[in-house]
RNA sequence: CGGGAUGUAGCGUAGCCCGGUAUCGCGCCACAUUUGGGAUGUGGAGGCCGCAGGUUCGAAUCCUGCCAUCCCGACCA
């Protein structure tokens, strides 16, 4: 994009930032750290949450809804819980404003709260709180709910997407009556996760385990996918929890089992969250905007006429209207831009800063010769072809971009990820080549920590398919037997 | 919360040092000519110069305080 988008190499953050508010994303708001999404943002988010809604059904899962506000002393029942997510809770204390007299609007102090209500970050407790009186006996498990909501988490520092004050997202949360369906399910949900994000996103992930430090709060095992961002940072694109029997110590849930036994009961949670949305901007586009994956493009085709007279739009507008008409019964998005307010060119750079997938220019010369030019966004290639089958074209045409998108980016992960055997190469990295760095770790929390504090690289995770080998941690030197995956984070 | 930067029309900006109510571009509106890569001309509309104080005859400009946003850190399933 020439015209306001500065060039990622430039500069990545602002480049980013350009994007997401050109491309008519999303905005800021007045509230700090909140963003408004907008239509054209938004329905990306309603078409994961179609596919994702699809995939929870498909696995036995059902949408319940719990309320947006937690009593505090929910709060203190899960001790690393609390210690996790105390310092970014937004508190309600008042339930009540008044006018002061003055023409001001007040906090009417006479209306405090008995007890603070926390904005739910996440939402184990109350869920917890809840399952407590669903479950009785192991004939009431598993439980295998999923919500979607909003949540909030008072960062300090938030972007666009990223890292929002407040958030969209779907958390999963189930009980079950042994540890071994409970691991299952975790896994089950990470690998929903990550064919979600691989399919349709277009985005390779590696699938691993969180290191102690970067657990969960509240969890035994925190299973990851994580993604590699076009600057070299990787992204967790989503996380399965797998929350052994903490919540329902915490929240008293217990239950007979089948040897007549009372048991705590084994719980998941698991999420994904708006930041998807952040992660598919990163990963594909270039400077001249958005190149969105055809399977979660709001507009799959764009169609631009071309012409002098009315007469010439009205023969152009007939074939359209035919064309329109098959690649609707196939199910393709397809919008007929024939405003005459903006001029073709005009049209075709806003189609490419909002990356649809395929844009097809019709004029009077293609009229003519019976064909339409037809331009691909992630190549930026054009060919002319001919209008007979060109819906079948099309067809094909969307999802050879799809998977050139996911091809492009899967490339781009193998470049960026390397195998390193000393620190100072590791460093060396760090500094030219960021991304994923695949290095011996001796396991422990302190090393992790340092190697974070000198170089602001974490564990990402450690990879489910790792293949054990014999080698030295980088850092201190003492045994491994396997290589964990180091990057840079947003 | 620390460091840096910025707040002037819907957007991007000039003016600020050296005080006299504001520049230019994009966009917007009207008309005409245009339409195969961001059209051109003519005319027009749009501003409590982030907010609050202070200095001054007079403040976008000087002083004080505040607020907001962005970037870099710290922080972050």
């Amino acid at each position: 994009m020439s015209k306001g988008v500065v060039s990622k190499d430039e500069d990545y953050s602002q480049w980013y930032n350009d994007l997401v508010l050109k491309a008519d994303m999303a905005e800021y708001s007045p509230v700090k750290g909140c963003m408004i999404i907008k239509p054209y943002g938004y329905s990306i988010w309603e078409r994961m949450q179609a596919v994702l809604d699809g995939m929870f059904k498909e696995t036995g899962h059902v949408n319940a809804y719990f309320p947006m506000m937690i009593p505090k002393s929910f709060f203190s029942k899960e001790a690393s819980h609390v210690e996790g997510f105390a310092k970014e809770c937004a508190v309600v204390t008042h339930y009540r404003l008044k006018n002061d007299g003055n023409g001001n609007i007040v906090v009417d102090e006479t209306a405090k709260l008995e007890e603070e209500l926390i904005l739910r970050p996440t939402s184990e407790t109350i869920i917890w709180n809840t399952y407590k009186g669903w479950i009785q006996s192991y004939r009431d498990l598993p439980i295998l709910v999923n919500q979607w909501a909003n949540v909030v988490r008072w960062e300090m520092r938030t972007r666009l997407f990223l890292r929002t004050t407040e958030f969209l997202w779907q958390e999963g949360h189930t009980a079950h009556a042994t540890p071994e369906e409970a691991i299952a399910e975790t896994e089950q949900m990470l690998n929903v996760y990550a064919d979600f994000v691989e399919n349709w996103l277009a985005l390779p992930v590696v699938r691993g385990k969180k290191t102690a430090n970067e657990r969960f709060a509240g969890a035994l095992d925190t299973y990851c996918i994580e993604a590699l961002m076009q600057d070299g940072k990787a992204l967790q694109a989503g996380t399965s929890h797998f929350l052994g029997q903490n919540f329902a110590k915490a929240f008293d849930v217990k239950f007979t089992n089948k040897e007549n036994k009372l048991d705590y009961v084994w719980a998941t949670s698991w999420g994904v969250s708006t930041r998807l949305i952040g992660a598919l901007i990163m990963a594909h586009s270039d400077d001249a905007g958005l190149v969105l994956p055809p399977k979660l493009a709001p507009l799959q085709v764009v169609v631009v006429p071309i012409y002098k007279h009315q007469e010439e739009l009205d023969n152009i507008s007939m074939f359209v209207k035919e064309l329109t008409r098959e690649l609707k019964a196939k199910n393709i998005r397809v919008k007929f831009d024939n405003r005459d307010t903006h001029r073709p060119g005009a049209k075709f750079a806003e189609y490419e800063l909002k990356g649809v997938p395929l844009r097809v220019a019709i004029g009077s010369r293609d009229m003519q010769n019976g064909t339409v030019e037809l331009a691909r966004r992630d190549t930026k290639t054009k060919e002319t072809v001919n209008q007979e089958g060109l819906t079948a074209v099309i067809e094909v045409l969307l999802e050879e971009i799809q998977s050139n998108i996911y091809q492009k980016a899967l490339n781009f992960k193998a470049e960026n990820t390397t195998e390193v055997d000393t620190y100072d190469e590791f460093k060396r990295m760090l500094d030219e080549q960021p991304g994923f760095l695949s290095a011996h770790w001796d396991g422990t929390s302190e090393t992790e920590q340092r190697i974070k504090d000198e170089t602001k690289a974490t564990i990402r995770c450690i990879p489910l398919d790792n293949k054990q080998e014999e080698g030295k941690c980088i850092l201190t030197g003492k045994p491994s037997t396997q290589r964990v995956l180091f990057a840079r984070a947003y």
